[in-house]
DNA sequence: CTTTTTGCAAAGCTTTTGCACCACA
DNA sequence: TGTGGTGCAAAAGCTTTGCAAAAAG
C-alpha cells in the first residue's frame, strides 16, 4: 500500500532537514481527522489541545505556515477574520453564500471554464485551489435572504 | 445637471434619519478623490486627517460601514489583514497576482460569463462587485515569478 | 430639546515574535 | 551534542466598543 499522506508529509519535512514531533505530528492528525475539509487556526488549536502534548497557539500557527509551504494546505481568502486554510488534496473553488455562510464546492468543470475565460482574456492564469466567490447560494437567492 | 454622488449620498443619510456631519462629509469626499478606486480605512483616515475636522479612527470605521449598508462602498476580500474597500459605482470583479500583488480588472464580459456558468450549474448568484480570484497575471505567470 | 454622532481610550481578535529551554536526529 | 522546535508571554495590527460630551435637526 501506498505510504499515507501523514507519512509522505512526515517524510517531506525530514527530507527537508525539519524534524517530527508531537505537536507537527498532532497538528497533521488534526487536520486529516474526520474528513475536516476547511479549517481554522483557531480550530485545529482546540483539537490539538485535547492531546498528550498539548502543543502551543504559536506552534500551531508555526506548523500550519510549514505545512503551506510544502503544500499540504492552502489558505482561503474567505470573509471574517480568521483565516481558513483546506486540505491541498482537496483542491476545489469555493462558493460563498452571503445568506446562510454555506460554503458550496465550484465543480471542477465550472472552475476549469473560469480559468479559460480568464486566461483567454486576460492572461491570467487563476489558482483553482484558492478561488472563493461571494454571492447567494440557490435557496437563499431564492427567498431573498 | 445630476445632483453629484456626494449629494444623493447626503441626502440618502438625512432620508435615513441619518446626520450630515463634517466627519461623514470628509471621508465621502476622501473616497470620492483623486479617483481613489480601492482604498483600506486607514487610507481613508490618513486623507481626512488633514482636513478641518480631523474624524477618529473609530468615526471612520463607523462612517466606512454607514456607507457600505448604504450600498456607496464594498468591502472585498482580498488578502492581508486590512480590509480593501471599492466604490460601488467602479462595480468590477478582481485578478490577484500572487507573483506582483497587482489588482488587475475582469473585463465585464469575462465576469457575466462566470456568473453564468456557475449559476447554471450550482444555482449560485454570484455578487459580482465582491468577485477576488488569485493568480498569477500573465507577466508573472510567463516568467514564473 | 431630543437623538444621533463623535472622540477618547481601552479592549478584542487573530497572528507574530523574542528568547530561554528542550529534544529530535 | 548541536541545530531546530517549543512554550511562554508580550506585542503588533486592524477593528470594535462603552461612555460621556458635543452637535445636528
Amino acid at each position: 500500500m501506498p505510504a499515507s499522506l501523514v507519512d509522505r508529509t512526515l517524510a517531506e519535512i525530514r527530507a527537508g532537514g525539519g524534524r517530527v514531533t508531537p505537536a507537527r505530528r498532532a497538528v497533521l492528525a488534526a487536520i486529516l481527522d474526520a474528513g475536516r475539509h476547511h479549517f481554522t487556526a483557531a480550530e485545529i488549536f482546540a483539537a490539538v489541545d485535547g492531546t498528550r502534548s498539548r502543543p502551543d497557539r504559536a506552534t500551531v500557527y508555526r506548523t500550519l505556515e510549514l505545512l503551506t509551504e510544502l503544500g499540504v494546505v492552502t489558505p482561503l481568502q474567505l470573509a471574517g477574520d480568521a483565516t481558513v486554510y483546506h486540505r491541498s488534496d482537496h483542491r476545489h473553488g469555493h462558493l460563498l453564500c452571503a445568506g446562510c455562510d454555506a460554503v458550496v464546492e465550484i465543480p471542477d468543470t465550472a472552475l476549469r471554464v473560469i480559468g479559460s475565460v480568464l486566461e483567454d482574456e486576460t492572461g491570467f492564469v487563476v489558482d483553482p485551489g484558492r478561488v472563493a466567490i461571494p454571492g447567494r447560494c440557490r435557496a437563499c437567492a431564492g427567498r431573498g435572504t
